[in-house]
DNA sequence: ATTATCTATAGATCTATAGATAATGC
DNA sequence: ATTATCTATAGATCTATAGATAATGC
């Protein structure tokens, strides 16, 4: 292939002005972490090209040699927070073995743990409004599946079963909500354990959904 | 007083050069207004000094004759929408005839329609990241003193009493991030009537509360 | 020769100030 | 005279492109 090793011997091209440890990833990696920090912390619109591309250690117009600008940063980041929850989500629903319930719980447990357990608390750009744009309705598309594989298996349990259509609505929006709350809970307490914070956050979601 | 009515006739100084049917709130009030609206839409730092005031029917310098500039009116809105419910908590906390039950749900209610009933999702403005600056600290003081009065109130209950200090602090953060959730739950479906949807919510934190 | 990066910068903003203007008030 | 607004704009960005440069590869 004709991919340079990550490393840093016998790199082709004009070396970067300032050099640092070498932090081992793709310079398209570099860019993506970079921006994951800067937008959850900052926001997006707060966050100049400038810095994404200084922080990724190279210059501002480097960075357009990767990606075509911040647009498609964010909407990358976004995918990748949500595509491994949806396909786990599929795994649950499919395996019909299991009993609601659990499922659902599981699927919580999960959900929290990817949105919290990456290093740049990830889950923290579904909360940026630009994220409402048309631009990123690719992602909107995939994070309403999720939602409605929530509902699929809210409506698996037996409380769940027996609800009206509306009550099993505002049951899934406010297990749903509970999940992507528990980004803001996370980021006001960094510290806290993740596995143990995901259990007690599943717990909490199947006492919502009344079950 | 000084202050001209808000009314259409005989308003002194030069007229607006768009002008419209005349909103009746004053010019700082309609900057807030449009503020609101546009900061919990498009996001504060993606919204320019000239796109708020052209919303409230000036030019862009006009609004300076009235605020500083963006920083304050976000500061102001967010202060604006924690203040009515920390006075309340205040109320309930004094309160002690009724059980901390009872008193617990009515502040998670009350806390859900405020951050939901105005006309502009002004709950919104907690999830925008620009609001962990610095310059922003009164408003996260006033929040503290939120949060610390649901500790108080959950501590109240029966169940609470017994909990021991780590699990005290994960329910409080667990119940306050549903609240604080819910805001993005409200952001996906408006139209449900908010008197309902708080009460459900406040009965979905008692169960998260574990009482 | 190819590549990754750099420096430089044009063009498009955006903020905040200076000074002009068009009303009413006296 | 006072006031609320306007127009105009300087200075500070910020994005995205053009073209130069400093490595390795052959």
């Amino acid at each position: 292939m004709g991919t340079p090793g990550a490393g840093q011997g016998g790199r082709v091209g004009r070396p970067r002005a300032a050099q640092r440890p070498a932090s081992g990833l793709e310079p398209r990696a570099e860019l993506l972490a970079a921006a994951a920090e800067l937008f959850t912390t900052r926001g997006y619109s707060a966050t100049t090209t400038r810095a994404v591309a200084e922080r990724a250690g190279m210059r501002q117009a480097t960075m357009y040699h990767y990606v075509t600008g911040k647009e498609e940063l964010l909407a990358e980041l976004l995918e990748s927070t949500v595509t491994p929850s949806l396909a786990y989500a599929r795994e649950l629903l499919a395996d019909d073995t299991a009993p609601g319930e659990r499922r659902l719980w599981e699927l919580c447990r999960a959900d929290v743990e990817l949105l919290c357990g990456g290093s740049h608390n990830l889950g923290g750009l579904y909360l940026l409004p630009e994220v409402r744009a048309e631009r990123f309705a690719g992602f909107h598309a995939v994070r309403a599946e999720l939602k409605d594989a929530y509902r699929q298996l809210l409506a698996a349990t037996v409380a769940g079963g027996a609800l009206a259509k509306a009550d099993l609505d505002l049951r899934t929006d406010l297990v749903f909500g509970l999940i992507e709350g528990v980004i803001l809970v996370h980021r006001s307490d960094p510290e806290r354990p993740v596995g143990e914070f995901a259990r007690a956050t599943a717990d909490a979601a199947l006492r919502i959904a009344g079950v």
